[in-house]
RNA sequence: GGGGUGGUAGUUCAGUUUGGCUAGAACGUCGGCUUGUCACGCCGAAGGUCGCGGGUUCGAGCCCCGUCCAUCCCGCCA
């Protein structure tokens, strides 16, 4: 390497001394007889002296040209040393400039102030220069020690990283899949991997005992701010395990990587809660409990009501849910409007509520109340003067979410007030457990796996699978993190004869479906399968909330739009009529 | 597949409510000046397919219809 140090290292120690850098062009301030010019790489900025009669060229720069100079540190004169520059007590004078490539005028400014403005579709169109930006390098730089930090401590544990395939068959159940075309192969397809799942089991079947890989999959569904068609997951197996030492193998790994990134000790064990308990006091599976604001069931209090709507609900077996919007009395019409949305977003019809006014409440059910449904409502809620309380009346799961939502909002609106602070660098990690190993479909008429068709049951609740197959727990958990599912595992079942009866009596996959798809699986489950369980956790999703971002294009080097384009190279884009006739493929 | 928000100069936005003069501002760019700045400063100038297509109108950035793109959410994500 031709330079002799960085921008950024440099410190007074190296004061007169001749240096070599190399770098962009950050800014440039021309003063006519003097130019200064901040030098940036990656470690940091330096600021240049120019006489701009001896370097006419560097005058007419654009910025994040690369230069490199030759020149002496010297000490800055106490009247313009620069505090607010990790380099700002020295400078470098220089004597000798080589322009290794004059940049166009930029598309946009990458100054951090401004740059957090541009939008985003400009910025990705031209990503690497937005990669520039020292917030986004600190990002992948982040993002990078996390990895680092997770290979470090699975390796420590006795676990192998192996590489598993991506190009896969299709499955009958999951997301919907990328479709690869094959050549040599007439008709057939492979499928990108949804996840490593079946391969990882594989591996434990062939006596590897511990696996990780840190795992690109691949989804073909809708986009979200916390979605990618490909994204990463920290994805592991162990052999001769339960639950249990998943919980204390993957919290010794969230301590390890919060004490190596973040400088943190992290607080152990962490909490788990029940998912019925997480559903009926947070209002979802993956409930944010940095902050109180919990629901209430209020069926008993309305099973007899003089209010038909109420009573009709309880009687068909659905329940009452109420939430304190505490001190949100002052609600807007537009915000009221906006949560009434929100709930019928998540299937609510309305959005029942009752403000409590110095002048009594204000409701447009509370008439339909009796007395003793007031003072028994007003002592579950702890209602006050100021509060405002929503109902949902529903089928258990659909009144939980639906006021989930709401405490979301209402959270934000509490925020956006003044009156709810959230810490910005608080982590409330816990284990959500006890899932419900399957999940009715009405519209397909019989049981679906709630997670996938692999997690075992409960031991003690198999016999239940037969005769009440909704009240069979699995030995599922997913670990959850400020509201954000950061991942998710089970123990699974590897028993050839539990499975068979999942997938066919269970799912009601047909019998050539499951040969076709899985019968290598359940092959392998007859000769000698371990007892095993795993996990996999999004990196992405980490990456983001360790970085105080929401969205996890911001810790995604190439990410794309939410139609999963890359503005940038133009991709997907068409393929030749060649290319077409080899993988024999025609459009009419 | 559905709903919300947005698209005006290179960038970020104002202008749309109530259709009406040559569509503005800041930053950037270009030219000039400037030897201690670090968001340098001062003077001047250029820069527009108002996303695209159609319609209404004497007249459309603004109203109507369609469409494309971005983004957020619902569905979906075993």
């Amino acid at each position: 390497m031709r330079h002799t140090h960085s921008c950024g290292e440099l410190t007074v120690q190296h004061t007169t001394l001749t240096v070599d850098l190399i770098g962009w062009v950050h800014a440039k301030r021309d003063h006519g007889g003097l130019l200064f010019i901040d030098l940036r790489d990656r470690t940091g900025l330096i600021q240049l002296v120019i006489a701009p009669q001896k370097f006419p060229d560097l005058v007419n720069l654009h910025p994040e040209s690369v230069i490199e100079v030759m020149g002496t540190v010297m000490l800055r004169s106490t009247e313009t040393v620069n505090n607010h520059l990790q380099t700002g007590q020295i400078e470098v004078s220089v004597e000798q400039a080589i322009i290794h490539n004059a940049s166009d005028v930029l598309p946009f400014s990458l100054d951090e102030s401004r740059a957090e403005n541009v939008s985003e579709e400009t910025r990705l169109t031209y990503r690497y220069l937005d990669l520039r930006r020292p917030s986004n390098y600190q990002r992948l730089l982040r993002r990078h020690k996390i990895a680092a930090a997770v290979r470090n401590y699975l390796n420590d544990n006795g676990f192998l990283e192996v590489e598993l395939p991506i190009l896969f068959k299709t499955t009958p159940e999951g997301a919907r899949e990328f479709l690869v075309p094959s050549r040599v192969n007439p008709q057939q397809f492979y499928a990108l991997a949804q996840s490593p799942q079946q391969y990882k089991q594989m591996l434990m079947v062939a006596g590897l005992e511990r696996y990780y890989s840190i795992a690109r999959c691949f989804r073909d569904e809708d986009l979200r701010a916390d979605r990618q068609p490909e994204f990463t997951q920290i994805d592991l197996e162990m052999s001769f395990i339960e639950a249990e030492d998943i919980y204390n193998l993957i919290e010794g790994m969230l301590r390890h990587v919060w004490k190596n990134v973040l400088q943190k000790d992290l607080a152990l064990p962490l909490k788990r809660m029940r998912f019925r308990e997480a559903m009926d006091r947070f209002g979802s599976d993956k409930p944010d409990t940095r902050f109180v604001l919990e629901i209430q069931d209020v069926t008993d209090i309305f099973a007899h009501s003089a209010f038909k709507v109420f009573a009709d609900v309880v009687a068909t077996g659905g329940v009452i849910k109420a939430i304190n919007g505490k001190g949100l009395t002052d609600l807007t019409q537009g915000e009221l409007k906006a949560l009434e949305d929100s709930a019928k977003a998540m299937g609510a019809k309305g959005l029942a509520f009752i403000r409590v006014e110095e002048s009594g409440w204000k409701s447009p059910i509370s008439k339909f109340f009796n007395e003793e449904e007031k003072v028994a409502l007003a002592k579950a809620l702890s209602m006050e003067v100021g509060d405002v309380v929503f109902f949902a009346a529903e089928k258990w799961e659909r009144a939980c979410t639906i006021l989930g939502r709401i405490r979301m909002d209402c959270a934000n609106l509490l925020q956006r007030r003044g009156r709810l602070s959230i810490d910005g660098d608080r982590f409330d990690l816990l284990w959500i457990v006890d899932f419900p190993l399957l999940t009715y479909d009405d519209e397909i008429g019989h049981y679906v796996a709630t997670h996938h068709p692999f997690t075992a049951p409960v031991p003690e609740d198999i016999g239940l699978l037969d005769s009440d197959p909704h009240t069979v727990r699995g030995q599922h958990y997913d670990l959850v993190m400020n509201g954000v599912e950061l991942g998710g595992g089970s123990i699974r079942i590897h028993n050839c004869d539990l499975q068979r009866k999942i997938f066919h009596e269970i799912l009601k996959i047909p019998r050539e479906v499951v040969e076709d798809r899985f019968g290598y699986m359940l092959r392998a489950f007859r000769f000698g399968a371990p007892p095993h369980g795993g996990i996999a956790l999004g990196l992405d999703r980490l990456a983001a909330m360790l970085s105080a971002t929401t969205s996890i294009r911001d810790v995604i080097a190439f990410p794309k739009t939410q139609r999963g384009q890359d503005l940038m190279c133009q991709s997907p884009s068409p393929a030749s009529q060649k290319q077409l006739r080899e993988l024999h493929i025609t459009f009419k």
